[in-house]
DNA sequence: TTTGGCACTCGAACCGGGTGAGTGCCAGGC
DNA sequence: GCCTGGCACTCACCCGGTTCGAGTGCCAAA
């Protein structure tokens, strides 16, 4: 196993990297952080800590950089989640506190995270899966034409249209949207299939065709709105990246406009569950557009349970205890104002 | 006056300039243009463009590049807008048909759109002001507390909570929301403030309060509304720019998440009237950011008036007519979706 | 007015030596 | 056994000089 010291050199060199953005080597390492040894003693650690593949040479005669391998190490045992300062948290509550609607709290959300971190920030809108209907609306705009509003505890409204095979009287619409909130109001999205299933049957024959219409519309909107929309805000934070640009940017960028693969991305990193903080660094991000970037993020919701994720995505090269430390707070208040509402 | 002759020379100079990304000569654009003339003519022709300001070189013994002005010549006298071949007519018209509601239609034209052009594409949220209502619903969460809901004949459906002074009973909630119906559906966002300016005093007193809230917040809704949405997509294009990146790509990125910017610009576009499209070249953009880009915007509705904005941002070296044409096309059968919906 | 010729300009590409940060290795000291 | 100072070596980078060539402007002749 790697010695205390050798652990510390490679936090020294990470840090020094972060900070210059230059392979960094044995001499500055010992001038700027008091190891208590020289340079020679360093670059034999150097040596091993090579060889074990935490950090490498872009070529011979350079100063080292970290790997993926030696980020991680970083992060897992040799660094913190920085605190925000008290200046930076009220920042933070001062500008999502002035959001009038879930559009607004995302969106403040994500410009909030971008300037913080100085990176490209995502947020995830709340998923409906885990969330629970508030209440269901239908509407009739038309004799056979009605529209179906529903509306989530976290404040999203989904509508959709629908065609019914025959007309619907008044009276039958009233009961079907009584009996519909009266079974459903307040139960999770995932429970609700088994909630309505027999509800056409206590319908008259000539209505259970409309009846059976809204609810499979109902269910489809629950089904497909699982496939969840995010936001994305900071892109001009990429330019700060390395000056090799064209070739760096260009995928990320297209990786971003995936949305799917960003939320992919983000449901792996739900996984390791609940509120938890991921951080995949390099090449642990299966996209190969982002390989040369680390996504560090973290699930947020109005109570116990996350609800969705947002995060940043950056260099590898990025501040990890700051960067973790930000998202963690904007997570924290995120969920507090979703809770309020 | 400009003689034909040497219109055709800018005409072949921004032609091939578009095509190679280089600085154009005089001998290679006699080989590849039909001038008839020999280089030596061509080289006194781009000395009296270059004295009236449309061409202009980076360097001396460098070939020429076309200026904005340039460029505005040439789009406003030399080129017309290029149709599209029936193929890509089709796959706009397949592309479009999959989509099933207007959040889906909004995000295909932004990625059907930047793929066309090969540019960065935005697309703003149809208008609520020129839009009609097509339905108020009123749903009664609690019993001092209220959900609005308005539907817009585009499609769309914006929500707001109210919390009155007073409980409201089922009875006057009901009348309310017959009357709000009878009065504003299928009538503009413009002409709603004095269609339902007297209701409250046709009220019991004691509900006058939780009406008056209601309105407000129906008409605030309105209002807030005007401050429009809009998506852009195909940034990754950006970086098909020139090689001297970091400078030109940053601010172009930072101007492009500031919708408000954006939604100016797209404004401005729209004095030039109803469905006209707008060529906005270099330096005639007012946001300093988007100087070294042109802008291509063109009004879409449902109907016979435009009800939005959406175009494209790309370098001033971009192919005009192909572009126009592209933006032109994409409008009309966005427009043609709307309308059926 | 057009054209061929010619001298001139100047950026881009290529070359070669000097510089210095950084390395690996080794022998000696604690 | 680990640390340290010394030393030779390696290369990327910088710098000045040179060449190359596309492109220009001007001029005299058709």
């Amino acid at each position: 196993m790697l010695s205390e010291r050798r652990l510390e050199v490679l936090r020294a060199i990470v840090q020094d990297y972060v900070g210059t953005e230059e392979p960094v080597g044995s001499k500055a390492l010992t001038e700027r952080h008091r190891l208590g040894v020289s340079p020679a003693t360093v670059r034999n650690d150097m040596a091993v800590l090579e060889e074990e593949g935490f950090i490498a040479q872009p070529h011979t005669s350079a100063g080292r950089i970290p790997t993926d391998k030696g980020y991680r190490l970083f992060v897992d045992r040799l660094a913190g989640v920085k605190p925000l300062s008290s200046a930076e948290r009220r920042a933070i509550q001062s500008f999502l506190d002035g959001a009038v609607d879930l559009d607004d709290v995302v969106s403040r959300t994500v410009r909030l995270l971008a300037q913080l971190t100085r990176q490209v920030a995502v947020v995830q809108y709340p998923s409906l899966t885990r969330s629970t209907v508030r209440h269901v609306e239908l509407l009739s705009l038309a004799p056979a034409r009605l529209m179906l509003v529903l509306i989530t505890d976290t404040g999203r409204v989904e509508q959709r249209m629908i065609d019914c095979p025959a007309p619907f009287g008044e009276v039958p619409l009233a009961d079907l949207r009584a009996r519909l909130n009266s079974r459903v109001v307040g139960r999770r999205f995932a429970d609700v299939p088994q909630l309505v299933q027999d509800l056409p049957e206590s319908f008259d024959p000539e209505d259970r065709g409309g009846v059976s219409t809204v609810l499979s519309t109902l269910l489809e909107t629950l089904v497909e709105e699982t496939e969840e929309r995010l936001v994305i805000g900071g892109t001009a934070n990429l330019t700060r990246f390395g000056h090799d640009f064209p070739l760096t940017i260009r995928p990320v960028l297209e990786a971003l406009e995936e949305h799917v693969v960003l939320l992919k991305l983000l449901g792996e990193a739900k996984e390791s569950g609940g509120m938890g903080m991921t951080v995949r660094i390099g090449h642990e991000n299966a996209h190969e557009g982002l390989n040369s970037t680390s996504v560090v993020a973290v699930g947020y919701g109005s109570g116990d349970e996350a609800v969705a994720k947002l995060g940043v995505v950056g260099p590898t090269r990025m501040d990890y205890p700051g960067t973790m430390g930000a998202v963690r707070a904007v997570a924290r208040y995120v969920g507090q104002i979703l809770a309020e509402s």
